[in-house]
RNA sequence: GGCCCGUUCGUCUAGGGGUUAGGACGCCGCCCUCUCAAGGCGGUAACACGAGUUCGAUUCUCGUACGGGCUACCA
């Protein structure tokens, strides 16, 4: 028994940018193929002509690139595709398992209405599902328009599903629902199936919101004579009012977080730990990591509420693991130019200061400022706190001497001349520490002060601080 | 309304007939310390409800409640 080869998609239908359901959907289905060393496919389902923007298609394409799914050729384009699905709505009307209804949109709307308003339960008029060879041509050459639909055979359908289990619907709770509307064209659970066929997918891995879809899916699948895939539903993604995440509850658009400056790897791992776990208490990976982990079973049924507050440390995390090298062509990656005129190696020692102070490549950009230009913003209430009065000036300047005659630029001799001006003055070193930062940095709080000495250099840093005794202290008295 | 699915700390989750119900985020406190982070230690907080099965249910069964999805000539 050889298993049949793993092939598993991504069917996004571009009418709005690639939202974290979306991301997390495909995610989950890259990793199924990576973990199997099975194939995964993209599908653009562009058949809904009102809606769809090739601009959506671009914006998609272009996250999932970032993300870094990478899919296998060919990408498919439904719009492509109508003569297959044509050829597949013939094959059904001929063999019997469709057929074709007169029934106008109008008519079934008022039918509808005025069941709902009898308290609902409507079901679509079976009128045309056995006329006669004779009626049917009649009203063929009077020129009626029709829509195709399935006979549904009586019955049960059911799957199981590699998350939910057993699921099962008696027929009789589906309608003979269109497979082609009046103009032709095939709609969504009729694509799907021949797609998914002509693509030769194994494992159809989807949302939740789907599976309700599936044994329509299935009964196709038999009217075709196709054999059916597996399945596999994903939980929903949540807002914090339990109500499936979208755009009204703020960033769900990948390219959001992006420009706030997630990393990918981190956002994969924050998605791939909603709704699901490895079994163990890891938490943080690699993407090598979750493709060696990734165990579909282990999906949750229940859907998950989106935590900004995670991902946020989940991103921190990946920030304080990676390299200096690799923040550095990350940060390159967003902002191609940023901080050129510095070496490389006095980047990757600031960042290696910096990183673990940092949760996304925007806020490190944000914080290393001074380490690539003098400070012009110097905080007014570190400046009110730690620097009262001129008795602060005295200190410096004595500590400027010190190092202005140091010998060794290092960070443990700065710390002892430091340490040695502050018993000089009998004061507490503290005293002028927190001073000599805001002098340098601007600010009252950074990595340690004298390795942060130590990296500026000593021509920066006596610069820094003599412009600091002419600002300093704000208040004139 | 009908059908399908779900329900363990605020959130993400582990567990599973007998546990002090475990971890993570967040929050709080302490330690480290020149500050901020990071890190370490500790604390806060959960089995929706009701029956049944059982010596014993958070765990199994059935109901109820609540939540979600679907119910289109959208995908």
């Amino acid at each position: 028994m050889n298993k049949p080869p793993i092939r598993v998609r991504f069917a996004p239908s571009p009418t709005g940018q690639l939202h974290l359901g979306g991301a997390r959907t495909a995610l989950f289905n890259w990793l199924y193929a990576q973990h199997h060393g099975g194939e995964f496919f993209l599908r653009i389902e562009d058949t809904d002509r009102e809606r769809s923007k090739e601009e959506y298609t671009g914006q998609i394409i272009g996250s999932l690139d970032w993300l870094g799914l990478q899919w296998s050729e060919p990408l498919l384009f439904q719009s492509e595709r109508t003569g297959a699905y044509k050829n597949a709505i013939h094959k059904l009307l001929d063999n019997g398992s469709t057929y074709r209804c007169f029934l106008t949109r109008d008519e079934l709307d008022r039918a509808r209405e005025k069941a709902q308003a009898k308290g609902g339960d409507f079901r679509v008029p079976k009128t045309y599902r056995d006329i006669p060879l004779q009626e049917q041509k009649r009203l063929l050459n009077a020129g009626q328009s029709f829509t195709v639909r399935l006979k549904i055979p009586p019955g049960k359908t059911l799957f199981k599903d590699h998350i939910y289990g057993d699921i099962s619907v008696n027929n009789e709770e589906i309608d003979d629902f269109i497979i082609a509307r009046s103009d032709g064209t095939p709609t969504y659970n009729f694509t799907v199936v021949v797609d998914d066929y002509t693509m030769g997918i194994s494992h159809v891995i989807r949302g939740e919101d789907h599976i309700s879809n599936t044994p329509k899916q299935l009964l196709i699948y038999e009217a075709l004579g196709y054999p059916a895939p597996e399945f596999a539903h994903l939980p929903m993604i949540l807002g914090p009012d339990k109500k499936r995440l979208s755009k009204r509850h703020g960033a769900a658009g990948i390219q959001e977080f992006r420009d706030t400056g997630y990393s990918a790897d981190a956002l994969l791992n924050y998605l791939v730990m909603l709704g699901w776990n490895p079994g163990t208490e890891k938490e943080l990976f690699t993407r090598e990591e979750m493709v060696a982990h990734f165990d579909i079973r282990k999906v949750q049924k229940k859907g998950a509420v989106y935590d900004e507050k995670k991902l946020h440390w989940i991103a921190g995390q990946h920030l304080a693991r990676a390299s200096e090298d690799e923040i550095l062509q990350a940060i390159r990656g967003e902002e191609p130019n940023w901080q050129r005129h510095a070496k490389d190696e006095y980047i990757h020692h600031v960042l290696k200061l910096m990183k673990i102070r940092g949760k996304t490549l925007n806020e490190l950009k944000d914080m290393t400022g001074y380490f690539f230009s003098d400070p012009l913003k110097f905080d007014p209430n570190t400046a009110a706190k730690r620097w009262k009065d001129k008795s602060v000036n005295k200190l410096i300047e004595k500590y400027i001497q010190r190092l202005e005659n140091a010998a060794k630029w290092a960070a443990a001799d700065l710390d002892a001349a430091l340490r040695a001006t502050a018993e000089d003055m009998a004061v507490s070193a503290a005293k002028l520490i927190h001073p000599v930062r805001l002098a340098v940095s601007g600010q009252s709080q950074g990595p340690g002060l004298f390795e942060l000495l130590e990296l500026l250099g000593k021509m920066t840093c006596i610069r820094r601080l003599r412009k600091s005794l002419t600002i300093f202290p704000l208040t004139n008295d």
